[in-house]
DNA sequence: GCGAAGTTGACAATCATTTTCACCCCCACT
DNA sequence: AGTGGGGGTGAAAATGATTGTCAACTTCGC
């Protein structure tokens, strides 16, 4: 059986107050920065139980650090993520999903999944990069 | 300036001999197997400079860790692969670049580089595990 | 309020990968 | 063929995210 406690709706809590996919480690020190007593291991334990639930995403950084996130769908869908500021859009893919399922079932391969993530430098610091550059340069 | 080492050869030989996604410890354990003495760093430090060099692939599994493989093509391509024997069949995808060029553009987002793989169970595989099941059953 | 059962958290353990660093050996040059 | 210097090697230690341990602690149905 589940049980509400202090700590778990302090994580649900912290999910969603953060736009941005979020390590457990950086969620830990955030919940401890807001005052809560909370426990590393209790974050990551608390974290698993809302990816299995399907209730938050996760995904692996390119240095292999497991990233949550409340996505507003619970459906099925991607992410296209800002590498420098982590700021994530989500978005669906339908010609994506039937060319996948295609595909596979092509070479014969059945019980699909897929990985689709997009990842790019966003506007904002694409921007705040030229500035860099135009300061680096006068 | 990169030097040809009997320790670098064997690594490249064990590559071109093997047809899946190999991680670092696998292929150190085969090296050794085959009489070649190699330390498990410098399989690492191999590898990973083989996959700078676009000469093999990497990707990481589900548990996180990083599986290595020389395909037949050079030039940008995705993986679908076995899930339980790790069979790969190299894919391409041109509706799916433009997709997510489009769909990143679309959204202020430049430098894009994105992730597509697919996992599932090859046709040999479902088939044994169909084995299993009438084995198990009677 | 009680108590069984789920939870917590400090700390140890895991485990892939990286770093260290003293020794090794490849190779351009002679 | 010999040599030197600088890249390469490997055993062992370090790293660092994540997981396991387990006694103490809450939660919640009664
Ligand atoms: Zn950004
Ligand atoms: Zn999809
Ligand atoms: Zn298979
Ligand atoms: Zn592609």
């Amino acid at each position: 059986m589940q049980r509400m406690t202090r700590q778990r709706t302090a994580v649900a809590d912290a999910l969603s107050t953060v736009e941005d996919f979020r390590s457990a480690q950086q969620l830990h020190e955030l919940l401890r920065d807001q005052g809560h007593g909370i426990g590393l291991a209790t974050v990551y334990r608390t974290l698993q139980a809302l990816a299995e639930a399907g209730v938050v995403d996760v995904l692996r950084t390119a240095d292999g650090e497991s990233v949550y996130r409340r996505c507003e769908r619970r459906e099925h869908h991607h992410h296209l993520v800002c590498r420098t500021c982590g700021a994530t859009v989500e978005i669906d893919g339908p010609a994506v999903e039937s060319w996948a399922d295609r595909i596979a079932a092509s070479h014969g391969f059945t019980d699909i999944t897929h990985t689709v993530e997009l990842f790019g430098t966003c506007a904002a610091c694409a921007a705040a990069s030229g500035q860099d550059d135009v300061a680096t340069g006068g």
